[in-house]
DNA sequence: CCGGAGTGTTTCAGCTATAAAACAAAATCT
DNA sequence: AGATTTTGTTTTATAGCTGAAACACTCCGG
């Protein structure tokens, strides 16, 4: 069951990617901190992977460090370290995440995700419905 | 300069895309809410696009959509072309485009494609059934 | 009519991220 | 050496997000 709830940032991941290539860069906090609108203070935690860091700092820093997202988000596309999932899906199968391994399946064209994310989509919402759940539940 | 501090994350496209895609799929509030453990209430602010969604939040919305992250974020790493959309809107997904783009994977037999094909014709007579229902739907 | 269940919205206490500033330590100057 | 700058970290007050619950409204069956 969707019981976990747990986050979908691996911020561990991310603070370790920017420390890498803020010291290889030879830059110091303040130097990225600066260039990217982030206060010294949060690039520090962020790189230590302290809390959750707000959606707009990670958007800064992951285009700082010239990753794509779309790159970060699809997990083992890249076997290189440095392409390292900061996004990794829970093991359950919930439409968003067979849509997310579908569409990371270099085998599949994006044409061929879709429609099969569109299709068990479909079988989904019909599983559900019959699905004990919680309380009763009545769609329409 | 320092004080642009504009967000990179456009809130405004991506609430639209999400209650677009909602209303599409004639899903309550509270479904989709449940299906990517984000309360109704909070998912309420990010359709109406106010403040500013947490990480974990648009994480799982875009994922529920079909949206990679990039694509909501605005364009800072290329040349200034922030005019363009920056959400990526669904296409269309009918029996005959999704059985064109089957037969011209060249990774699937033709086999397969016409299976999927048959399957997702089957699947699309499912939800075209209740399907028309534009709007009409009021606010307040 | 009426309730009850559905919808989206909004209020509210709790919590947490944020940035500025204070901090300690190391490096660099003079 | 002492002094000053620079480093990463930690404190602090503020700001604002979050989810549960209350809210107002609509729809539908009895």
């Amino acid at each position: 069951m969707a019981r976990t709830a747990k986050s979908l940032i691996n911020t561990q991941e991310l603070g370790r990617a920017i420390r890498r290539r803020r010291e290889e860069s030879q830059l110091s906090l303040r130097d990225v901190a600066d260039q990217t609108n982030v206060s010294a203070s949060t690039l520090s935690r962020i790189e230590n992977g302290t809390g959750k860091p707000d959606a707009d700092n990670i958007a800064r820093l992951t285009t700082w460090l010239d990753v794509p997202l779309e790159r970060i988000l699809s997990s083992g596309r890249d076997t290189a370290d440095e392409a390292k999932a900061v996004v990794y899906y829970p093991h359950e199968s919930t439409p968003e995440i067979v849509e997310a391994h579908l569409r990371a399946d270099r085998n599949l064209s994006p044409e061929t995700a879709d429609a099969l994310s569109a299709l068990f989509r479909v079988a989904y919402s019909q599983f559900s419905r019959t699905e004990p759940a919680k309380s009763a539940r009545k769609r329409r």
